[in-house]
DNA sequence: AAACCGGGGTC
DNA sequence: GACCCAGGTTT
C-alpha cells in the first residue's frame, strides 16, 4: 500500500496533463498575455505585470497596466525615466517599494545583462526580483522547467494533496517548492501537445483564482478533483488552515494644509523607504500615540488659535489603522519647508490614496 | 522567523 | 469588520 507521499508518476502525468488541457481552454484574456508574434510574449511587459501582481489583485492592476505600459512602453524608456515619474505611475497600487525596485531592476538589467534576461537565476539577482517572479518570468515567456509557488499555488498543491498546513509559512513554503518543481519536470518532459512548463505552471496560477479559490472552491468545475485529496477526503474548506493574523498597528496622523497668495499648496516629499517612501504628502507628523492641538501646533511651529481643524478620518491599510486629523493654518508656519504646488502640478504627483484625500481637500474651496 | 509594506473589492 | 491578493526585503 503505497503512502500519499510516495512518487506516483501516472498520477502527476495525469495532473499535468489535465491541468494544461484546462488553462488551454479557460485562460483569461489578460493584457498581459497578449502575444507580439509566433507565440512570444514581450518579456518586459511580464515583468511590469509580475511585479504589479505582488499581493494585488487582478482587477487592481488592470486599471494601470496599460496606462503604465503607455508611460514606459519599452525596458529602455523605463530606465531613462526618473524615479518620480515611476512612483507617479504607481500611485494608488500600493507598497511603493515595488516601483523604485522595479526602476532599479530596469536600469541594473541593461546596465548588467543588456536587457532582461532569461534564466531564472539571473533575473533572481536582479533588485525587486525573488524566487517566484523569476521561476515566472523564466517558464511562462521563455519555457524554462522553473517552478513557481505564490499564494495560489501554495493553496492549489495543499488541497491537492491533502496537506493540513497553513500558507506562507517556511515548513508549508518548502514542501511546495519542492512539490511543484517535481510537476513542472513532469511538463517538461512530457510528449503530450500543449503540455510545457509555461502552461503548466500559468495553469496553476489560474486554477487557484478561478477554481480552487479561498472560499466555496468550485471542485465539480475542477479539472483536478480526480486526483484531488483534499476533495476525496471531503476537506476542501479546512485545507489550507486559516493564518494567524497580527493586529493592526494604530497610528495618527496630523495633516497641515497651508495656501500661500497664489492659492498654492505646501507639499514635501517623504523619505524613501517605509511607509509611502518616496510619495508626496501635505505637512504630516505621525505618531504611536494621538497628537494633541497643542502638540500639532509645536511641531509645525504655528500658533494654536491659527489652526482650524478641518476634516479627520480613518484610513485602513492591511496592516495599519490611521487616524487622520487634518487642520487648516490661517498663517503660513516658519519651520516648513516644501514644495508650492498649483492644483494642476498635483495630477502628475506621486501620491497615496490617503493624502490624495488631504490634499484635495486642501485645494477645496 | 518575524516585521514591514497599500489598497480596495468581497463576504 | 475580516479576509484576500501572480511577494520581496529588511531585521
Amino acid at each position: 500500500m503505497p503512502t500519499s507521499d510516495e512518487a506516483n508518476p501516472r498520477r502527476d502525468s495525469a495532473i499535468v496533463r489535465s491541468l494544461c488541457a484546462w488553462f488551454r481552454a479557460n485562460a483569461r484574456d489578460l493584457p498581459w498575455r497578449r502575444v507580439t508574434k509566433a507565440g512570444t510574449r514581450d518579456p518586459y511587459r511580464s515583468l511590469v505585470s509580475e511585479i504589479m501582481l505582488q499581493q494585488t489583485q487582478v482587477s487592481r492592476v488592470l486599471e494601470k497596466f496599460e496606462p503604465f505600459l503607455e508611460a514606459f512602453p519599452t525596458l529602455e524608456a523605463l530606465a531613462d525615466a526618473d524615479e518620480d515619474e515611476v512612483l507617479a505611475m504607481w500611485s494608488g497600487l500600493g507598497y511603493y517599494r515595488r516601483a523604485r525596485s522595479l526602476h532599479a531592476c530596469v536600469r541594473q538589467a541593461r546596465d548588467v545583462f543588456g536587457g532582461l534576461p532569461e534564466s531564472a537565476a539571473d533575473l533572481e539577482s536582479l533588485k525587486g526580483i525573488g524566487r517566484y517572479t523569476a521561476g515566472a518570468i523564466a517558464s511562462i515567456v521563455h519555457n524554462h522547467a522553473e517552478p513557481i509557488v505564490d499564494g495560489n499555488v501554495e493553496r492549489v498543491l495543499l488541497r491537492l494533496e491533502g496537506k493540513p498546513m497553513r500558507v506562507g509559512e517556511t515548513q508549508t513554503k518548502n514542501w511546495c517548492w519542492e512539490r511543484a518543481e517535481e510537476l513542472v519536470n513532469k511538463a517538461k518532459s512530457s510528449k503530450s501537445a500543449g503540455v510545457d512548463p509555461a502552461t503548466f505552471n500559468e495553469g496553476l496560477m489560474e486554477l487557484g483564482a478561478l477554481v480552487c479559490t479561498p472560499k466555496s472552491p468550485s471542485c465539480e468545475a475542477c479539472p483536478l478533483h480526480g486526483s484531488c485529496a483534499a476533495y476525496r477526503e471531503s476537506a476542501q474548506d479546512s485545507i489550507p488552515l486559516p493564518k494567524t493574523r497580527k493586529a493592526k498597528k494604530p497610528l495618527y496622523m496630523a495633516c497641515l494644509i497651508v495656501r500661500d497668495a497664489k492659492s498654492r499648496l505646501l507639499i514635501s516629499q517623504r523619505p524613501k523607504g517605509g511607509l509611502w517612501g518616496g510619495l508626496w504628502e501635505v505637512p504630516t507628523i505621525e505618531s504611536d500615540a494621538k497628537l494633541p492641538k497643542s502638540a500639532v501646533a509645536e511641531r509645525f511651529g504655528v500658533a494654536t488659535t491659527a489652526l482650524i481643524r478641518e476634516d479627520s478620518f480613518v484610513h485602513e491599510t492591511t496592516h495599519r489603522s490611521v487616524a487622520v486629523v487634518v487642520y487648516r493654518s490661517t498663517a503660513p508656519g516658519v519651520k516648513l519647508t516644501g514644495t508650492w504646488v498649483y492644483r494642476a502640478d498635483t495630477d502628475d504627483l506621486a501620491t497615496g490614496s490617503l493624502q490624495d484625500r488631504v490634499i484635495r481637500a486642501g485645494f477645496a474651496e
